[in-house]
DNA sequence: TAGTGGTCTAGACCACATA
DNA sequence: ATGTGGTCTAGACCACTAC
């Protein structure tokens, strides 16, 4: 059988919404598009976070390919967090919950003190309710300005020390009835909560970091005073697709935690 | 030809450095033990940052072994950054100089206009000299307190705006001889300099950041004020065997830049 | 045209988990 | 005992680069 034609059997669409940029004819390996394939599965829900996909065998039976370009497919989904391979037991679509790896997308650590001790942060729901967007948060969701978005406002306190004031913004279109009992209550990363009760996988994050002063505001809000320089840190939050779905501003106290990052 | 055996005719030791961690009768994969040798020689110096590597039929008949298990090897030193796979050409040895992502380590953008325009950052050698090291610099450096460390003091300043101010330690041994005019002087990344000079490859860096505000003397380099908030970096910079050879402690001015991070 | 890395296949065997 | 992913091999062909 001739390579690279395998799949136009398929019902899919050439929907190609890679970038931009212009490619030369667009050769996709096989490998590629067997990984295009799985995702628009994953997009569509046919597995769901937490849950075993098919095995190596059956997905390369499914798509009429050989086990080992599923299995370069499915490498590539491991290496970007998508799914999660268990040696003897078989491959997971990634989930925010129930793994060690808990709270992928916090940074700030304890200084001292043993690991993510952060598990229980205390959460402190300051407002939650619906607003038009302004156009500057419009444009990073991919919004227009005026549609509506759920506000977030929430404190973060770790050991009893408020650490981490946090403002989130929301499409309500997506997150239509989200009410600050459900991001107070639920037990778990807020990010577990969005797949569980909306369906929203957050599968990369963009963050840019500052030093800033609180107001005064903000300070009391922290428990500190309007000198204490803290950490400003948006973050951007996509699902699929590179579809932005949430954007962060949070402010953090780094007296005695730290943001931490490793370069390669 | 049973697997797991090939290699034990090599006259390397086994020296398994991964960590401390008690392993289980340490079963090592063959793309693994290649890995192995492949790193060893890139330590060694058999092949300098820039130059070709041998190609995967060569290695493979020098480690004995098939071409794919040497692919899998060389897929892992690529996916760390050691080396770096160009089509049709070979497998190079990353450097860090004279690529399109120079300034590998270095996270902070300009809010606006185009890319990296850092390349050319002026760079104002305020210090250079020999001294003790302290406890904590030891410690961080795997030396001994009081052992000899080489103390940079550098402000780097973008489009004639000082925005970083770095005080760097390294290990006297290794950088004998490391004067004011090389770290002014060199046309490229400081990392890149190392590596002519001092044969000394970083390899990965892991970063600490806080906001903290200046004293006096560090708000007069910045030409800012002591109540400007600053981003302080922690940066251990690592070379093969996960040893550490560099301490920086960085000041960052964010008031037009700011720290870019991509978490997945 | 020759050489490189990149893709694809097929089959064998190993390690791990579960029943 | 069975099924999963993990390793290893061998060979074929493709795409890119250089000569």
């Amino acid at each position: 059988m001739p390579p690279n034609t395998a799949l136009l059997t398929d019902p899919s669409p050439p929907l190609r919404s890679d970038s931009a940029v212009v490619q030369t004819p667009a050769f996709s390996p096989l490998y590629q598009q067997i990984k295009g394939l799985i995702l628009q599965s994953l997009q569509a829900g046919e597995w769901k976070p937490g849950e075993l996909i098919p095995s190596e065998m059956e997905l390369a039976a499914r798509f009429k390919v050989s086990q080992g370009t599923v299995r370069k497919a499915i490498d590539e989904l491991a290496a970007e967090n998508l799914v999660t391979r268990r040696q003897g037991k078989g491959t997971f679509v990634t989930t925010h919950n129930e793994e060690q790896v808990q709270y992928r997308f916090l940074q700030l650590h304890p200084d001292v003190g043993q690991q993510q001790d952060e598990g229980r942060a205390q959460r402190n729901i300051m407002e939650c309710r619906r607003m038009r967007a302004s156009a500057d948060i419009a444009r990073i969701l991919g919004l227009r300005t005026g549609d509506s978005v759920i506000h977030v406002r929430r404190v973060l306190s770790f050991g009893g020390t408020p650490t981490i004031l946090e403002d989130i913004w929301l499409p309500s279109q997506v997150f239509k009835g989200l009410t600050a009992q459900q991001m107070a209550h639920y037990p778990g990363p807020t990010y577990a909560m969005f797949e569980m009760e909306y369906g929203v996988r957050m599968v990369r994050a963009e963050e840019k970091i500052r030093a800033v002063l609180p107001d005064t505001q903000q300070a009391q809000w922290l428990k500190t005073t309007a000198t204490t320089p803290l950490l400003s840190v948006e973050r951007v939050t996509y699902t699929y697709n590179d579809k932005p779905m949430e954007l962060r501003r949070g402010l953090y106290l780094t007296d005695s935690h730290h943001y931490r990052n490793a370069l390669s």
